[in-house]
DNA sequence: TACATTACTGACCGCTCAGTCATTAATATG
DNA sequence: CATATTAATGACTGAGCGGTCAGTAATGTA
């Protein structure tokens, strides 16, 4: 049942007790990052509270003075998370200046570079997974972190669209469209499955980008209408 | 901790007391279709075998007659689903004669009438959330399943790219890029957080089928270089 | 009706782990 | 150095749950 863990410490300096020190505020950081780390490895569930000490280099005791519950952890854990994500987020949408075309690049790649390539990215994946269980927490997140992100997503669209550089197009689904490569190439890097590892991340996000401009541009090569099977919208 | 689990049976008859019936042959499907709801709602870790045989109508010991422990419970839910998934992969796939596009938009829609609208589209979520603690299991799928899956994508876009259809393009990004909607809508239903319920899966699906389709073609809006940012693969 | 077979049950056991608390040691202060 | 304060510890507890098994009842056979 219990899987073998393969205990690494990040730190194992060598010696064999490290003394006990005094650190009040390092401590909370360190130990939301040490839960992080193994709730998107194991599962919320599945991770013990020794653990998540024993990697933040503390033991259980030190980690109930800064956190209530393991529950009070898990939502501390999603609200950094997210703190970083609204900040970057926020940072890369002020006043860009350059195209519809520009601004989604910049949209994509800058998700990559400041969310997706780091630890951060394995929030999706915890919320995805344990959203069931937390509604609270996947409300506050949905509300606060996918919503943001759409609107950033949906603006860049909808000035592509109000100056003709992109076509007309149903914007809250393209929205989301759009979103689903990324959020998937974070869940997928959080769990070693579906072998998104075959191709590089760059080429992924890459290949997306341009079947995206050319999908969104003017021009057209098919009778826009569906052939058949299609119940909603389209009519 | 414990939520409060709503616990809804399927059938309580009215009746105080479901006599006990003897169907050696009907439990094992039952008892993976139990599971498998409970496992995609709350987690495999949090989930509880008592849960599990209630829900299927049974008790815990009877679920032990079938299954030798919980972790054979959860491969026997993954393999289930899966031979469900290649069989309609198969029926769809076999000798289609229409072009390309026509291939594709059949490969869209039907993988969402037979598996996206199917309580088996929660394997995803499954998958994705215990892939790190189940690696023979996440192995297995993804060479049996995912890896079908593309193949079968793969050799659509390689016909349109061949007849003229679709432009020459990245394949094997491609074939990620495509389907990485599919299972983001797919986890996503079996999450209910990142919201995918704001707009119908219909429009979705077929936002992403449009988008595709003038995304492959053969015109170009774009110098296809890369401006900036990009780190991998492009310069 | 008597007996054999077996699907099914549910009380039980032992382990794991979230959460507690009396104790210990590091720092601050004079 | 003496004393106070508090960060940090780790042994302990109690509940929950995976897994077991002696017993029960449904079915088959005569």
């Amino acid at each position: 049942m219990r899987p073998d863990a393969t205990r690494s410490e990040s730190n194992p300096p060598a010696d064999s007790l490290p003394p006990r020190r005094r650190r009040k505020d390092a401590r909370p950081s360190e130990l939301t990052a040490a839960a992080l780390a193994l709730f998107v490895d194991k599962g919320f569930a599945a991770t013990r509270l020794d653990d998540v000490a024993a990697r933040a280099g503390v033991s259980k005791g030190t980690l109930y003075l800064y956190f209530d519950s393991k529950e009070a952890l898990f939502k501390a854990v999603i609200e950094e998370g997210m703190v970083a994500a609204l900040t970057a987020a926020e940072q890369r949408s002020s006043d860009f200046q350059g195209s519809a075309a520009d601004l989604l690049q910049q949209l994509l790649f800058g998700w990559w570079e400041q969310i997706g390539k780091t630890p951060m990215a394995g929030v999706s994946k915890l919320i995805a997974c344990e959203s069931k269980n937390f509604p609270e927490v996947a409300q506050y997140y949905h509300e606060r972190v996918i919503n943001r992100g759409r609107a950033l997503l949906r603006a860049a669209l909808q000035r592509g669209v109000a100056s003709g550089e992109f076509r007309a197009l149903d914007l809250d689904s393209a929205v989301e469209v759009i979103m689903a490569p990324l959020l998937l190439l974070a869940i997928s890097r959080s769990s070693r499955c579906f072998g998104e590892q075959q191709t590089s991340p760059e080429a992924y996000l890459q290949t997306h980008f341009e079947l995206l401009l050319r999908g969104l541009c003017g021009t057209e090569c098919v009778p826009a209408a569906p052939r058949g099977a299609v119940t909603g919208s389209g009519a």
